[in-house]
DNA sequence: AGCTAACCGAGACGGTACGTCTAGTCTTGAG
DNA sequence: CTCAAGACTAGACGTACCGTCTCGGTTAGCT
């Protein structure tokens, strides 16, 4: 993500790149994202500050460069939603294993970093949907569309709201804290988008 | 909201409180939450910064009474959602229009400043969901119901759940950009709600 | 010597200007004029940058004035000169005196930061002369101007060249090292200026 | 002059090292002696910093060599000072010349630079003396010793001494800006000098 | 109808961190 | 090897704000 003005990339650090990411990531755990700063970066990366501005634009941008790049480390892993052939238990276990993640102080505190940044920098969305979000959210649509191949889901379903719609409200719930975030919660937002609110059809 | 040490309520300034208000507010817009500063607040206030950390315990605090403040002033208005009968096209309606709020760029810009904070300081959250979200959701709420008694909607649905489920994928987006805000979205939103990823029953 | 820009004078705190002025005092002997900065001084005066920036230009402005500080102490001080009715003998006495302080290795490293100061500013010369010099050079007047009245020296003589023709050879061999200063380096400065270079008239 | 540490001299780039001298003489003269930086010298001379580090110790020194130099190439110049015979009228000239430089804005600018270094590192002294003044000391002692010969100066006097209390008021006038650097100024010096403070014998 | 304690505007203070600049060292690739 | 180029660690620069602390002036509410 480096803004890339003058500076000769290929004589950049790698070492001192690693450095700072891994740096990063350590303060915001402990000491969270509001007291980060670029002083104690440096200090604890054992970096000069310029090296940091020289190729990154903000401390937003490092520390959103740091969590992304532990992302890709991952992306190789598989992120393949389970099958079992009963799409209602397969996401339930899904979200319960996200909702617990959401409960995790460590992962909450990166989170709240990194949505913390989106809000300040919009512009980085892009790149953080590309790194981080795509490639779960594709997950998920591959195994929806396997449930509607299995007639288990109408065939004209929007499954892109779907996925947006099942995931969303334990994002909403975090944030704003409108409720507790519990597996409850999260089963019957999957019963609610499979079956809906309409009332069961009357048997004639 | 003031945190109320020792400081006499009876002989605060009303006049400081709400230039310190409208000075936060308007510089929430002009400049953006993260270059707000305490000695720009005072400085537009015509306010000395101590009377500003008399009465709040941080920026963020201000920042965030400044905006309920303008909730409050609407608490008496009817929040009400229509009622056509139609439960579909009512909420379809409410929620292109709640759309088109996210859309505008000082709505938008201030509901950034607000989220921010909100992931910095965690325990506002309780006083945000009472004196901005509870109004709205009720209403929701109330209209659900109706149309529940009305046989729109299923006895045994979980409401609750069901709203956060019909607003949070609003928000997501917003916060996100995984997608376009639009009332094509809205719209499949309610639609998913409503009816449920299910196939139609077959007729038997 | 401040600036006065916009600060309250009258609001300014006596005690932080008094341990700027003494933290720079030492600090240019301990560590020399070079290696002298404005943190070092903010951090041994156990005060803010910004206290320094508030009511000094520059740091040679606050070495300046804490070198012309001690000498204000100075200022009610006899700085008369000796008069045993003998010029010559005079004159030797106080260049001698003169001299040793030159030798002295703090003195030394005042002056250093002084005249360096000088070098770099031209513009503070005109301080120095009125608050450092002045008065050592009217104390030299008096003297030979008594000398004059009791006719040991020439009724049309120049004294104010001849008082810096006393004392600057002893600051250019400080400065250039042409060569050592001793006491017989000074008495013959004040021989030569006594009786100058012409052969004795012949006796006819 | 360099401090020949590990370097290969036989190796040394000899326009490199005329570059950075010259770069370094041009920009004191434009900028000021306490805005030259190395990094400037090294661009506009088109040379990697490492090539200044690897033959200079310090700023100070390349200043230095930089006056130095261009010392050294009038060194084959006559510097003698003119002899007419009358040795008041012979020293005047030279010395409403010599003033005329130090009153001049660019040797001014110089000889700043070189007095600062030379507090700031009194080693240079050394050096700057033999190369820089000694040949023009050199050329005042051969002409008073010619003045001696010829009957115009005592037999005994202090040649050495003289010398310097001849040269050191222009140095203090122009340092500390005790008064104007006039012809006037420099001729009361040589009278002074030649005849000293004592009255004229009387007659008898 | 004062008195007096508090709040008020103002802004200097001790600090922290900023983002920039320069020093002096180290690395790379060309000659 | 030396050199130009320039990235590196280190740390001071001068600025912006932080949150605290006086300072007079003013205002409210008790005597």
């Amino acid at each position: 993500m480096p803004p890339e003005t003058t500076p000769n990339r290929s004589r950049r650090s790698e070492s001192s790149r690693r450095a700072i990411l891994d740096a990063t990531y350590g303060l915001v755990l402990e000491k969270g994202y509001a007291k980060l700063t670029i002083e104690a970066i440096a200090a604890r990366a054992g970096v000069g500050k310029q090296t940091i501005y020289r190729w990154w634009p903000s401390k937003g941008a490092v520390m959103f460069d740091s969590f992304l790049d532990v992302a890709d480390d991952r992306s190789g892993e598989d992120v393949a939603l389970p099958d079992t052939g009963d799409i209602a238990a397969d996401l339930k276990a899904v979200l319960r294993a996200t909702v617990d993640e959401y409960n995790d102080a460590a992962y909450s505190a990166r989170l709240r970093a990194l949505n913390a940044e989106l809000l300040t920098d919009p512009k980085l969305s892009a790149e953080l949907f590309e790194r981080m979000l795509a490639p779960g959210l594709a997950a998920y649509l591959t195994r929806l569309e396997a449930a509607r191949s299995a007639g288990e889901i109408a065939a004209d379903a929007d499954l892109e709201t779907a996925i947006e719609v099942l995931l969303s409200p334990i994002h909403y719930r975090w944030q704003l804290g409108t409720g507790p975030l519990t597996h409850a919660f999260t089963d019957s937002i999957v019963d609610l988008v499979l079956t809906g609110l309409r009332p069961p059809r009357p048997r004639d």
